[in-house]
Order: structure tokens, then sequence, then C-alpha cells
DNA sequence: ATCCTCGTTGATATCGATGTCATCAATAGG
DNA sequence: CCTATTGATGACATCGATATCAACGAGGAT
């Protein structure tokens, strides 16, 4: 673990200087390579250790010309407010860590700003999260010729491999709920500029328009509880009749639960809810929220597989629909 | 944005050759170096454009002696519970971020193990979050003779600069503030082997030693709604009197709360709590929790300055402890 | 005219690892 | 005994950008 020599990090050179061999058989060795016998190889892997050589990545890669690295691009870390941090972007780094990195991937973070400006980046492809309403960043993306998958809903016209939870049949599935609870006229929170958030709605509408129930609204809010509170209250003071709530995400219903409240509607006894992504607000919440779950470790896995199946020109799996599932909890 | 020729990726040497420049007068003209004249470097900028060059960053660092890259050693990403993912974590990520990248810095994103085992990784420094408990994994990281800010709780014994907020004054706060309530019976929820959670603990006791409340207990419990509950249980069970609660986080105050209104008693009014961190939770929760709050952002902010002031070899600001502070909600 | 300086540009070596091809010894086959 | 083959190792060139130092022309001073 110590140094040889003053400040300078060891190289293959000094270590084949050590072991009195050349570089290229040291760099076989630590490779592995058959071709170096293996007591040789066991050698050269301990004066390696020895003097703490750490391979050069940027020479290797210069070499290779592979960076085994693949960009994270986030569009907006939405820090401004730090209680209405999205939880699913975390679980979900998480998961595309533990798919990459036992495929030996490096994971870089990057803002979408800076992926695009930056000329130094040298990822050998690229993960999309969070690419919201802007569909014309993905172009831009797309633009730079690199393996790229995105996380979210297909954008039309953009020719990019989109993962994403399938959140039409989320919306279905919200609906359906609703309906068996014997709700009937029904309200959707939720900013439609989102395509996922669109989808969820047209899911929803799909799975109503089979059934006597209907949708008496569909109220654009963003995704925080205060301004889903403000558009319930607007709802109400319209005079608008319901006895279910379908949000776009849990902090919405968490806002619109708390609104009702206030007025004293009661939930689920006058309104049903029913949330989407399962964020720890969901359960923590009184009454705790009944929601449509994200699973954001699997959404990482297969945002991972993939861009790894294309970096290394496999055809990768068709699945780009991520199951979701029904939360049942006590705003329902 | 086109290609000139077939799948090869343009070189500075290309970019040279149709300019009628050397490479080197290219290498400084996209640099802005003063040496080339004003029209030229226009006219290379162009250029590079036109045919979207984009910098061979391998070729670049292993030139200079630079990654300008900072990794960011994450311990665990606490995925297994989706439910109670970190807020904290995701936020201060996107302060880092946005310190780092105007630094010009990449963002390297690995786990404690893949930073050891992997000799691939040419960060030019590193930024430890999550030690945890082990602190024998910031020795190890350490031991690497690298650039180094943990973010934490100084550890005895490691010389590694740390950055975090103060803990301990964040538990002299709560003590404050439980006593400013009349609250003299207090108990401590809270795993204490992290040293986060201990240093706050330490200022807690510190705050009652002078004043008339005491601690009646101390018990260790895991960072979850349910863990905590169950803490509180067993304490109610075993006849514990207190009329205050200071929890190491606000998950753990949201399940002691429950605790309390499933066996009713009432919060605030038999007892109060005050969590920390001022997570989501902590907001949506009925009652809503008061709470210490950190600074997520800042706490990135500063993370990122200092990895980048050491990198560079700058002295660096001092101040390791942040400021939290006091958010007065329902529970208290 | 000669020398010097300044401003601008280029030739060359270099960073560290690896692909390609050459080398050389040992062994097998005839 | 000689040649073909296999196994193990090395020499050299190379990836693309940049540091260093040399070169060169224009203009000013002597």
């Amino acid at each position: 673990m110590s140094r040889t020599g003053k400040g300078e990090r060891p190289t293959m050179e000094m270590v084949a200087t050590l072991a009195g061999v050349s570089t290229i058989t040291v760099s076989r060795a630590l490779r592995g390579s058959e071709l170096v016998r293996p007591e040789v190889r066991e050698r050269i892997g301990q004066i390696a250790n020895q003097v703490g050589y750490r391979m050069n990545v940027a020479a290797r890669s210069l070499r290779t010309r592979e960076s085994r690295t693949i960009a994270v691009v986030i569009d907006q870390f939405a820090h401004e407010n730090q209680s209405h941090a999205d939880p699913l972007l975390l679980v979900l780094i998480g998961g595309l860590l533990e798919t990459l990195t036992p495929a030996n991937y490096s994971t870089l973070l990057t803002t979408h700003e800076h992926f695009l400006a930056s000329s130094a980046v040298g990822a050998d492809g690229a993960i999309i999260v969070g690419q919201g309403e802007n569909a014309h960043r993905l172009r831009q993306v797309a633009a730079l010729n690199l393996p790229i998958v995105a996380w979210g809903e297909p954008v039309p016209g953009v020719n990019v491999k989109v993962i994403g939870s399938d959140n039409q049949m989320g919306g279905k599935i919200a609906a359906e709920h609703l309906i068996a609870r014997g709700r009937s006229r029904l309200l959707f929170l939720g900013d439609t500029k989102h395509p996922e958030v669109a989808a969820r709605l047209a899911g929803f509408r799909e799975a109503l328009a089979s059934s006597e129930a209907m949708l008496v609204g569909a109220l654009p809010c963003p995704f925080t509880p205060a301004g889903a509170a403000d558009a319930v209250r607007a709802a109400l003071d319209e005079g608008k009749q319901f006895d279910g709530i379908f949000a776009a995400s849990d902090f919405i219903a968490a806002g619109a639960c708390d609104a009702l409240i206030e007025r004293d509607i009661a939930v689920p006894g006058a309104v049903s809810i029913v949330g989407f992504d399962d964020a720890p607000v969901a359960s923590v919440h009184r009454p705790s929220i009944t929601t449509i779950r994200q699973d954001g470790a699997m959404a990482g896995h297969a945002l991972g597989a993939a861009i790894v199946d294309m970096v290394e020109g496999r055809p990768g799996e068709a699945a780009a629909a991520l199951p979701v599932e029904l939360v049942v909890r006590e705003t329902s």
C-alpha cells in the first residue's frame, strides 16, 4: 500500500522494472491474461500491490478508445425546495449504480447544460433522467450521436430508446380502483405538460370510458402539496362536485387530501384519493395515501442494463414499460 | 453539428488541417489563448463547431495529469426500502453538482467498494458521503493519498477534512426548545453508533445538564418509522414516563408520534416531539413535525468548494460545521 | 545595415497503457 | 538432426492533446 518513491505515482513501467519484465507483460498480467505464466502473473500482482500501483484511466481510455463511463444527465435537480425533492430519483440512481458498477462502468453525473456545453465529457453512453416537459432537450442530446437511453415516456419524433413506468397502465389501475370503491365523479390533478403525467391521465380516461364514472375535471397543478391544495380549494370554491381524486404524484395527493380535510370533507368517507409514486410521504401521511407504486430500483436496473447493451452493441430487450402496482392505503 | 467523414470522430488534427494551421494552434485557440490572433481563434472555433469537434478527455487528462473529476463515494444507497430513502442525500448531490460544474469538474458517482476495488477510477479528489458507522472505511479511502473531504462528523484519529451539520448545536437547540415548552422528562431516539447521531445526543445532554430537565432514556432505533414506533411502544410498556422526545431523524419522529397517538397520548398535548433533517415527511406528517433543519444544498456547496480548494492547492476555509435551524411545527 | 524585441506560429517530445508483430526457447514430429 | 509448432515475452508504434522550446517576420532602436 505504501509508495516507493517521492510523490510520484507508480506506473506500469516502474512495476515492470521492479519485476524484471517489460511493461506489456505487466499490462497483460494485471488483466489476467493467459499469455503470462501464472507465477509471473502472481508476482507482478503482488509487486503492483506493494507499490500501490493504480492504473491510469486516461491512458487506457486513450488507447482503447472507450471510457467505460456512462453519463447520467439530470435535467434539474429540484433543490430549490428541499422539502419536495423527488426520492424516486435517488433510488433510481442507486439501482443504476448497482447495475453499471458490476458491468465495469463508472457513473458520471451531469446536468443537461453541462453535458451539452462541455465537450469535456467522454462518456461511452448517456442516460437521460427527468427530461420533464422539454422534449427538445432530448433531441439535442440525441444529436450527439452517442448511445442513449432516456427515462420517462416516449417522445414522438425522437429516435431515442425510452424506458419508463407504465404510466398509462397506472392511470388505468387508479381508475379501476376508484370505480371499484364506488366513485363516479373523478378529478385529475397534475401538469399534463409532462409526458408522463399526460400518459397517466390518458390511461385514466381510457378506463373511465368503459364505465359509468366520469372525469369532472383535469386540473393542472405543480408537484407540491401547497400547489395541489390551492387547486383543490379553487375547485371547491367553484362548486365542483367530485368523490374521487387521482393525483399525478403523492405530494399532490397529500396536498389535496389536506385541503379536503381542512374543509371538513372526509377522506376517504366523501372523497377517495389515489396518488402516484409510493414516495415516503404516501406511507407517512395521515391518512396514509393509496398510490400507484413505481419501482425506482427496478427502473435503475432496467436503464443500466439497456445502456450497457447498447454501448456494447448487443440487441437488448425491447421491454420499455415497467410494471406499476397499486398500493392500497387509507385514502381509498 | 454534422460529421465530415464516416464514423470517425474529429480530432484536433483534422480541425487543424481544415483551418490550415497546426494542431497546437487549434489547441490554443479552443482554450481561448491570447497567443492566437483573435480572428484565427474565431475561425478555428467555427470550424470546430461545424465538424462537431469534441475534445478527447482521455488524451487531455493523460497529458495534463489531471482528470478534472471528483468522485462522490456513497456508502450504501439505502434502496432496500424506497420508502425511506434519505432525500437529504439527493439535495446534497444537487448542491455538489452546482458547485463542481461551474468549477469545471465532473462528478463521478461510485460506491465505497467500487472506489477502492477498481483501480480504474482516476479522480482528482473524492467526497465521502454517508460513512455511517464505519469509520474504518474512511480510513481506507484516506490511505489512497488523494484529496478527500467527508460529510458527517469528524472521526477521531482519521486525518481527513470533515464537513457536517453542526449536530451538537442541533441537539442543543432541540433541548432548549423542549425545555422552553416546559418539558422536563426527555427521551432520545436514535442509533448512536452513527457519529452524527452521537453528536446530536451529546449536544442534547449538554443543554440538559444546565437545566432542570432530565434525560430519561436514549433508545437505539433504526432510521424508520416502524422501528421508532416499536421503540416507543416498548418504552411505554416498560412504564417509562416522558413528556418530550428528541428524534435523530424525521422518520423516527414520525414513527414515534404515530405510536403515541395510537396509544391515545396527545401530541403535542402530552408529549412534544422534535425531529432532525427537515425531510419532506416533516412538513407532510400530521401533526407536522418540529425539526432541526439541515440544509442539503448548502452542504453540497460547502463540500464542493472544499474539495476544489484542496485539489487546486488553495488553503480553503476552516469552517467545518454548518449551521442548523429550528423549524417549529405542530409536534411541539 | 545590424541587432533586438515582441508577437505569433510550429516541430517535437511526452503523458501511460495497449495492439501488433517480432523474437526466442522448448517441444514435438518426421 | 532438422523443421514446424506452441508458449511466453518484448520492441515499437500508437491513441489525441499539450508543454516546451525553436523559429520566423515585422518593427523599432542603435
